[in-house]
DNA sequence: TGGCGCAAATTGCTTATTCAAGCATCTAAA
DNA sequence: TTTAGATGCTTGAATAAGCAATTTGCGCCA
């Protein structure tokens, strides 16, 4: 027997995936207007730049960003393309690779950051109440170690 | 001068896009994999399921389901092949057209319906207690709303 | 009433993502 | 050593999604 979402979870899961999608959408265009620039590529470069000589194993930065390794290994082709990324052997592992973010990268992510950070603010941080931010950033914490499990 | 984010409220950023992710992932995965059939097909199911006649023009489908119109278009157009949605004529305007669930589309959906709602509860409602749920729920209403501006 | 702007939906084209193999290298066990 | 099986990453073809242009029909108002 079906335990159904109740009224009330039926509209918390929709604003949940409304929110989600919208929020997602209006990030990119937001990115992209500006700085010509996705969100998806922006992220990798933005892992890239945390990361200790600005470089990670493919596999690494494919589980951080949470991007399958095929889908990875094409958008830092392209990334590579454009000269933002570049592609170096791994001494330690044959098999492996580093991206590593360039100059021109770097500059990208530099000047794309702030109005990046600007949306997220704009959209989501200030739109709720400090409180009900982190309550919010705890619930998300449960809800994603629990699919990581 | 950009106000970075700080040391919680990054977390919490990541935390957010972690989950909304993660979820939309796992769900995706757990309707393939016992129904074969794709979240965002089955989305579409659903909405047309709920509506009067079980059918919606496809310009109000697509806001609903906040998928763009020529995605809509395509997507609708692989259900109709899948025999589980039909196009129809709309009397009332010229230019509309009708996408209208049918019998076997919606046993398609009778069927996955109570794994997905198990797989819901699985990896979001029950994770949470109730008040945070709701309160999660509440959060994610207020941050669609302000989107939709 | 006929012309113009605008809305609904589709089309064709480009780009992105997935899926299923594939190749090379590593690890561990015999 | 040799070899069986993992692992890391890529490839190419197939599918899906996005974008810009197009078609068709609505509705207004001069």
């Amino acid at each position: 027997m079906t335990k159904w979402l109740s009224r009330e979870e039926q509209a918390a899961w929709r604003a949940w995936i409304s929110a989600s999608r919208l929020l997602n959408q209006k990030l990119s265009e937001d990115l992209e207007e500006s700085h010509s620039i996705t969100l998806s590529d922006y992220e990798i470069l933005a892992w890239l730049s945390e990361a200790p000589d600005q470089r990670m194993r493919m596999s690494e930065l494919a589980k951080y960003s949470l991007v399958s390794r095929s889908r990875l290994t094409h958008q830092i082709a392209r990334l590579e393309a454009a000269g933002l990324v570049t592609r170096k052997a791994c001494s330690v592992d044959g098999r492996g690779l580093y991206a590593h973010l360039t100059k021109r990268g770097f500059s990208k992510l530099e000047k794309a950051a702030p109005d990046h950070v600007k949306s997220v603010r704009k959209h989501l941080v200030d739109v709720l109440p400090p409180n009900e931010f982190s309550a919010l950033g705890a619930a998300c914490e449960k809800i994603s170690a629990h699919l990581k499990l």
